[in-house]
RNA sequence: UCCGCGAUAGCUCAAUGGUGGAGCAUUCGGCUGUUAACCGAAGGGUUGCAGGUUCGAGUCCUGCUCGCGGAGCCA
């Protein structure tokens, strides 16, 4: 079956065609008609002349309401004046399904009104055009890596136990095993993935239970995670700079048209090239210090902090080596000075804070046990990840990447509600 | 969890403690090139919930519910 649909009726000019979509907006001027249709390839203006069109089609156009279903029958011509350039001499109108009373008209709406109402809200330009992004930023993640080489491993969603603390956690029960928990990262499996593989990536939703409210936060998220042996902390920090390089790139190139929907400046987007500043954690601190920001040595940076340190530099930063007190129990330590860990945040340009956190990862077996010891974290459910330390441990690394953030960042949003179909916040779980 | 702000028509918002309004949406009328079209008219309200102060509360006070912004935590 060929359907045509808007995106490529610049190839039918002049040709009579019939096109099925969804009345955007209208507007009358007496004897002449503008309908604005929609099919989720773009928007065309349909033209009725009263004149050209039976008056039972012409009163058609002035009754059906916003979002009706309807198929127009016209002329594809180019014409300057219409939005995208072409546009429909219409002489047909049929209703598929009359809408009226559609909620979401084109004005302003609260945040409140349009969270309720997100199914329909997917339906205006602003928010195809983020998911189209959306979809171009997750094509660029897994093109990237399958293209280097690396394998997708899909981590399971139910685990026995957490990764980080035991107080972020969704738990359901578990038949007679007890309590399973919705996983935070699939990390811990990306490790045994890329000793069996060389090079791997998970890429899947994650889940955080933590009371977190703000612009960067949802309880659910997508996280795409590349592990790769015999890898060290520079290896890591180059992959994820090549990897950020390549995502931006990629959506200049191929979604123009919805970041112009979006009015995003390019400039800061533009400026995304290899390399980025490294900076050590020290100097990182260095830097709020001569800001005047109190700051104390071993804590983790606040929003606030890391919004003074990016903005230092025109492009993404690498700030490596934390503390390892504030850094998770599998990140190795530097041999030359083990208060702090071979870890790397990437924060984001124009204050959109980290988007990748990543590290080298502890390969020695006593170390790690110590290290889950010290972090109270029931040692039967890591035996099997020890195992990867007791049978040909190697060096190797990986990091976490936000989709969400990563979205956020590259359309310009103010917060990551937008950025996938159906948030789930921690006041929020419907629709 | 903590701090701050808010809740009035379908939506976005006004209203000095003294008869609750506007724009958009809807319905009707007008307009042959509109760009969130425009012009005219009409309908549309238990002012989030429960108490209290007052001659009188949308407005002041107390509690609750819901939401927004931020913090902590994180990607």
């Amino acid at each position: 079956m060929h359907k045509l649909y808007i995106s490529n009726l610049s190839e039918h000019v002049g040709e009579v065609v019939s096109v099925k979509g969804w009345l955007y907006n209208k507007r009358s001027s007496g004897k002449i008609k503008f309908i604005i249709l929609r099919d989720g390839t773009g928007y065309l203006q349909c033209v009725y002349f009263k004149g050209n069109v039976t008056p039972e089609i012409f009163e058609l156009a002035d009754s059906i309401g916003q979002e009706s279903a309807i198929e127009v029958t016209g002329t594809v011509k180019a014409e300057p004046r219409s939005p995208g350039g072409y546009e429909l001499d219409a002489t047909g109108l049929t209703i598929l399904h009359e809408t009226h009373d559609y909620p979401i008209t084109p004005k302003e709406h609260g945040v409140e009104f349009l969270m309720d109402k997100r199914h329909l809200w997917l339906r205006s330009s602003r928010q195809v055009a983020i998911m189209k992004i959306r979809h171009r930023i997750i094509k660029a993640v897994r093109d990237f890596f399958d293209d280097r080489g690396f394998t997708l491993l899909d981590s399971p969603i139910l685990t026995p136990s957490a990764c980080e603390g035991t107080s972020t956690l969704f738990s359901t029960d578990y038949f007679d095993l007890g309590k399973a928990y919705l996983t935070q990262s699939g990390q811990l499996y990306a490790e045994a993935g890329a000793l069996a593989l060389g090079k791997v990536y998970t890429f899947g939703p994650t889940f955080r239970a933590e009371k977190s409210k703000t612009r960067r936060h949802l309880t659910e998220f997508w996280m795409v995670e590349p592990e790769v042996a015999f890898a060290d902390l520079d290896d890591d920090m180059d992959l994820a700079e090549e990897f950020l390089e390549y995502i931006v790139q990629s959506v200049m190139k191929d979604r123009a048209e919805e970041l112009k929907v979006l009015e995003r400046d390019l400039t800061p987007l533009q400026k995304v090239v290899r390399p980025f500043p490294r900076i050590s954690y020290d100097e990182a601190v260095n830097i709020l210090h001569a800001e005047g920001v109190e700051f104390e040595w071993g804590n983790d940076f606040g929003a606030a902090d890391e919004t003074i340190i990016s903005g230092k530099y025109d492009r993404p930063v690498m700030v490596h080596r934390y503390p390892s007190e504030v850094k998770a129990f599998y990140m190795k330590r530097d041999p030359e000075n083990p208060k702090v860990a071979l870890a790397v945040d990437v924060l984001a340009p124009e204050g959109y804070g980290e988007i990748i956190g990543g590290s080298q990862r502890e390969d020695d077996l006593d170390l790690l046990i110590g290290r889950i010891k010290a972090h109270e974290l029931p040692m039967e459910d890591f035996e099997w990840y020890l195992d990867l330390r007791r049978y040909g441990s190697v060096p190797h690394a990986g990091f976490g990447l936000g989709i969400e953030r990563t979205v956020a960042w590259i359309c310009g949003l103010e917060h990551v509600r937008e950025t996938i179909p159906f948030a789930r916040m921690i006041y929020r779980k419907t629709p």
